[in-house]
DNA sequence: TTCCAGGCAGTAG
DNA sequence: CTACTGCATGGA
């Protein structure tokens, strides 16, 4: 019975450049970082367990916390999603090269990869939570609706948490989430999703076979709460599509700013000029951006 | 104090 | 179609 596996690393892969942008331990509430690996619980049918996540030479190590063995297929499914490791980065780096203003993204941030919220609901109840508000307080938020409402696992002394299921909120009056500091409008939201997610009007499995990114965002935008935003921040963080651009999104608008490649505040039209040349690695793009905005002025 | 944070829907013109 | 407004709170 095997409770640890190996998960092979691309090329183009650097684990720690990846773990940096996953945030701290008092910002994240659903993973812990400890010593350069990562722990994390998710769950199989209805089943929580935890797994961690470490680094060697060839690839990524996965060892089970608890549970069945029978979980690490779940876990390994997850993670590659997660650190997006099917994916093979030469032609955007390509791309950077070509580009005088950009190509310092790669020497910075080679290796780093998308890194996204593989559940759907998670990533549109974030994305909303997200909305107007700093990413601090947002956080905030998030850790106070996956406390109240999300399932909890003690391993190893440790309390982990899953992100709450649809069925957690969908019954819930927006009231309910007022205390936790959501705003009604965003408690209205989180809500009205959970019940389409419950009664099968949204899926990832079903946003996946649309097949048209076009479409996609089309049919994302029909739904209460989700502007163009929000639609093209989930398209790129759960759905890993390749040219997804949350248009208008404050950090995006200051990186580029502070490259002097707009104003403060460009319309749709002027990015979509800027990322014209990076088709098939726009989200990439946009991910590099947001990272350049921790390096020094 | 005012303004802005990883926006959105609703309304008025 | 565009322009404006309230929402929630915290930090600069």
């Amino acid at each position: 019975m095997r409770s640890s596996t190996l998960i092979p690393k691309p090329n183009h892969f650097d684990y720690h450049k990846c773990l940096q942008v996953l945030g701290d331990n008092d910002f994240e509430c659903l993973h812990f970082k400890e010593n350069g690996t990562i722990v994390k619980a998710l769950s199989k049918g209805g089943h929580p367990f935890a797994f961690r996540i470490s680094e060697e030479n060839e690839g990524l190590k996965l060892d089970l916390l608890n549970g069945r063995s029978n979980y690490l297929a779940v876990a390994i499914f997850y993670v590659r999603e997660w650190f997006d490791m099917d994916r093979d980065l030469k032609p955007f780096y390509g791309l950077l090269n070509e580009n005088p203003k950009l190509s310092f993204l790669l020497e910075h941030f080679e290796g780093l990869r998308l890194m996204g919220i593989p559940d759907l609901f998670e990533a549109l109840c974030w994305s909303i939570l997200g909305q107007q508000i700093n990413l601090s307080f947002a956080a905030k938020l998030k850790r106070r609706l996956v406390e109240n409402y999300g399932e909890r696992l003690e391993v190893e002394g440790k309390i982990h948490y899953l992100f709450p299921r649809p069925e957690a909120l969908a019954p819930l009056d927006p009231e309910a989430l007022r205390p936790l500091q959501i705003s009604q409008r965003k408690a209205e939201y989180l809500i009205g999703i959970s019940r389409l997610f419950l009664e099968g009007k949204i899926s990832k499995q079903h946003l996946e076979g649309i097949g048209d990114a076009e479409a996609v965002q089309e049919t994302l935008l029909k739904i209460r709460g989700i502007g163009l935003w929000t639609a093209n921040y989930v398209m790129m963080k759960s759905l890993l599509l390749p040219n997804a651009i949350p248009y208008g999104d404050s950090g995006l608008n200051s990186a580029l700013y502070r490259l002097e490649l707009t104003n403060k505040r460009p319309t749709k039209e002027e990015v979509d000029a800027i990322f014209e040349p990076f088709d098939g690695w726009k989200s990439y793009l946009t991910r590099y951006l947001w990272r350049s905005l921790s390096l020094n002025t």
